[in-house]
DNA sequence: ATGGTGGGCAGCCCA
């Protein structure tokens, strides 16, 4: 079994001890973070390689900031998307284990028609092509990370009250359509899983205690990587941790032949 | 309640 993760850990310098302490707990070969707000220069290279993962990022100070942490060495590194101009660090790919691994951090868009919105959707859009161009060259390639968007109401706990509102828009919803048009499938859904799981919960209003999330941390995978999925769940576990990131680890592990 | 809480960095920006 081989297991990949995502995880949005909203500041690494933060959440580096409870990064360490899941992954003591669960055996993880690559996992994907977003929001590090490290630089480079700060990542924490050395915490990481004493824990037995080499790592790939691409920072910057105070906002995004992706890594990548995988047991064996990370290839063919991409910080950006190509055509390049965006200084927010919100995409790193990588080649591991004969698995192209696309670590997303989509831009969270603020409101709905706010100039964050406009961003988000012309950023998906790149990110499609992008994806397109991936997907010719990979057959196993694992799109994960924060989408920032709930696919369908089931991923949301009350869709009446979120209707139309940014992470639910019927148009960013369409540009992720458009992702699993290219032949990505959203792994979670390829099993049962119980009703009202989500992996990210507002810190406000006691929003985790009252289970009010939703489910915008996805792992896609290509058909050839889907075939081997043997699980996919959310591990709601650290979301209950003191000092928690407001998203939950979500993991999807293969029986990679 | 155009609020609420948390991270980062210095009175706001961003989520």
């Amino acid at each position: 079994m081989t297991s990949f993760a995502t995880w949005n850990v909203n500041s690494l310098r933060v959440r580096l001890p409870q990064l360490v302490q899941w992954l003591a707990a669960n055996p993880i070969d690559v996992i994907a973070l977003q929001e590090t707000k490290l630089t480079d220069a700060e990542f924490p290279r050395a915490e990481i390689e004493a824990i037995g993962y080499s790592a790939a990022f691409a920072g910057q100070k105070t906002y995004n900031g992706v890594a990548t942490l995988a047991r064996s060495p990370l290839h063919d590194v991409i910080t950006e998307l190509p055509g390049g101009g965006d200084p927010q660090r919100r995409l790193l790919a990588a080649t591991v284990d004969g698995v192209r691994v696309v670590n997303l951090y989509v831009p969270n868009g603020q409101t709905v028609g706010s100039d964050k919105y406009a961003y988000k959707l012309a950023w998906l859009a790149a990110c499609e092509t992008y994806l397109r161009d991936e997907l010719a060259q990979h057959r196993r390639l694992l799109v994960m990370g924060d989408f920032n968007i709930a696919p369908e109401d089931r991923d949301v706990h009350d869709p009446k009250a979120w209707e139309g509102a940014v992470l639910v828009s019927a148009a960013e919803r369409e540009a992720l359509r458009r992702l699993f048009a290219l032949g990505l499938s959203d792994l979670y859904r390829r099993f049962d899983q119980p009703p009202q799981t989500f992996s990210w919960w507002d810190y406000r209003q006691g929003a985790y205690r009252r289970n009010s999330g939703l489910r915008i941390d996805l792992i896609l995978g290509s058909a050839a990587i889907a075939a081997d999925c043997a699980f996919c769940r959310i591990d709601r576990e650290p979301r209950a941790w003191e000092r928690p990131s407001d998203h939950a680890p979500c993991t999807a592990g293969f029986d990679i032949s």
